[in-house]
DNA sequence: GTGCCACTTCAAGTCGACTTGAGGTCAAGA
DNA sequence: TCTTGACCTCAAGTCGACTTGAAGTGGCAC
């Protein structure tokens, strides 16, 4: 098996060789050597970027998602929390869905203003009653 | 109706004076005047700052908050644009939906090892099909 | 051998939504 | 009158995940 220069990991893994040094500075990958100043990786740092995708896309930290690989480079994921995650995406895709409909509902009602729509109104009661005490739940937002 | 002061409104909206001072900031609220140095709120304040939470609950910017308001105070909110973003939050949902089921079934197998158990392994390839051309969408977490 | 350009390091910048801190003001209750 | 503490301003800090820039190195195709 050949090794691969950072360059060809960013190219078939489609992470920008800026954040391979960093996630290696950050101990979630680890190059097998240099050739001269040039790192060189092990085709599974291939399967180990995608398990860094999913761990992102579950909504893990970076920080959680070292703690998940055991220093000899294995996986050491608690059961217990795969099931937390799954109960926080549950909230989250309820509190997600209400909203969703809520946004249609005005979206679709003919009053004049949206403030007269009974639909809205509900769901800026809704809303307004979730402020206290959640005070910074947050949707990551697509760059530029 | 009296005016509110800064903490009466923070207290009766769950929302930090520093959060208050720093919307009226931004241009998302207006104070009706002062007494002495203090900001004076009127009521109408409460029901806005509702709709600002239902718009960042929606997954709105505050600066695109800030664009649905208009001058005098009213609203104008293009309804297109909350199909939009309903479509955006439906993506979304589908998405996370997709990740809590495979976190469950990953959790519920009894493979050794997760990388031995289908349904994860079918996880991380689909997460990492989406890694190119997807960069960056994130949740955002609960504060500490 | 030589030139190019993909790589290297390290520090600093970015984004959004706030928070924190220092240092100051002042309305109102005792 | 004095004290208190809630308010004020303005600048800077925070958080997470990266990106960007400057300045330097060296592998490899010609």
């Amino acid at each position: 098996m050949k090794s691969l220069d950072i360059g060809e990991v960013a190219k078939r893994s489609g992470v920008p060789a800026s954040t391979l040094r960093f996630y290696e500075e950050k101990g979630l990958i680890r190059s097998i050597g240099r050739r001269g100043l040039r790192r060189l990786f092990d085709h599974g740092v291939l399967e180990r970027l995608a398990l860094i995708a999913v761990g992102r896309a579950a909504g893990f930290t970076l920080e959680e998602i070292a703690r998940m690989f055991t220093p000899q480079g294995g996986l050491r994921i608690d059961r217990r929390m795969l099931v937390a995650k799954a109960d926080e995406l549950d909230a989250t895709i309820r509190k997600l869905t209400a909203m969703r409909d809520g946004l249609r509902h005005a979206a679709a009602c003919r009053a004049p203003s949206h403030m007269e729509c009974p639909s809205f109104r509900r769901i800026v009661r809704a809303a307004a009653a979730h402020v206290i005490g959640e005070p910074n739940r947050k949707l990551r937002r697509n760059r530029h």
